[in-house]
DNA sequence: TGTACATCAGTGAACGCGCGTTCACTGATGTAC
DNA sequence: TGTACATCAGTGAACGCGCGTTCACTGATGTAC
């Protein structure tokens, strides 16, 4: 059958990506095998490395990938004009800590996902994952100064940022929390996402 | 050699534990290997499956002996009369949200280094991760109890359970967000560790 | 536009390696008398 | 207390397995003329 169109390989690298961003957020960087990953992608192992240099190199450009599509859903939710209630950032944390992002782990945040496994991979994954981390930080030190705090009115730069950094380690905490007890003791996890989605804005 | 007496057996598991409990906690379970973690006991990896059934059976003792440990170090903390400034809890987010805390992660809290890899494995992992948690969460909830909040005066106890789970999950996220980026962003992992030690009592 | 050939993406077998686990063996300890 | 034997913790080779990576091969695509 190969050789394929250029259309077709690079439809079939987004395929690899995008499945390894999934597989790689619910099951872990490690606990994903190339020939688990391709098979997902539609395609057999051999071909992997026509498109990556290797593994390491892969999960820096998911990385990179699933930061860029997070925050793009972010974004989405912060501008969500139709609901309402409550501000931009009241959304954006209670769809952060609710059950739906505790249960499906591939298509959430990876700052949440990926936060141990970055730290133990490569340098590039690491650039990547931080890189995400301070994208992450600036949309919602954005939000703040904009929206500000729980009373509302804008918010100085610094204080912001400040916010931004407690917001999201936060969200992290509480949900990396609640996934780790979730199957043994439903109602704790419950209980730090509901805890925290009440607490997270303070 | 062997046969060996029944403490130096005795002693030779707890060897085990420790060095897991201190690998594990530095690189991840999985990263680390039977052959390994033997070596740093100061023996061979065949005798290993005459002290437990499974690597799996070994990283739950390790995750209970890993936070009862850091229990002990917290309540010394709480009880360090010595430390004239500051109520205990304030002694304590200052110890955990430390440099030479998220710089050191085999002696530290198993709550924060193990918080993604026991969800990735064994129930029997999972459930003694989760009463690690309550553990800690029980600590936190009696100094509350205790010594109130900011301000100081006890509080009600559902109170300090929400308390004590902001708490935890806030200096969780810090934590292993502070080590993610440690490598790559040293600015950003200070900052997210000194803006989170400000306000993790809020 | 048509032809001839080089390129190269996908395939699946194979490689080397390290892992968790098992095993036969050793010999000092524990125990029964 | 002393002796004879069973036990069993430690050793290190070995097993089976799955992993990341490499490779020879195929044949349709891309390209040079």
């Amino acid at each position: 059958m190969p050789r394929i169109t250029k259309e077709e390989k690079a439809r079939n690298r987004q395929n690899i990506v995008e499945a390894a961003g999934r597989m790689f957020r619910a099951q872990g960087i490690d606990a994903v095998g190339i020939a688990d990953l391709m098979k997902e992608a539609g395609l057999t192992h051999g071909g992997f490395y026509n498109h990556f240099a290797s593994k390491d190199d892969l999960a820096a450009e998911v990385c990179n990938a699933s930061f860029a599509a997070s925050l793009g859903v972010l974004r989405q939710a912060v501008d969500e004009g139709d609901a309402p209630v409550g501000s931009p950032l009241r959304r954006v944390v209670d769809d952060y800590l609710s059950a739906g992002h505790r249960d499906a782990p591939d298509g959430g945040c990876p700052s949440a996902s990926l936060v141990i496994d970055a730290g133990r991979h490569t340098e590039e994954v690491q650039r990547s994952y931080a890189a995400g981390v301070e994208g992450y930080l600036a949309g919602f030190a954005g939000e703040f100064a904009r929206e500000g705090g729980e009373g509302g009115g804008g918010v100085s730069p610094e204080e912001a940022r400040e916010r931004a950094v407690l917001l999201l380690s936060r969200m992290v905490g509480a949900m990396v929390l609640a996934r780790a007890v979730r199957h043994v003791e439903p109602g704790l996890s419950d209980e730090i996402l509901r805890t925290s989605r009440a607490h997270a804005l303070d």
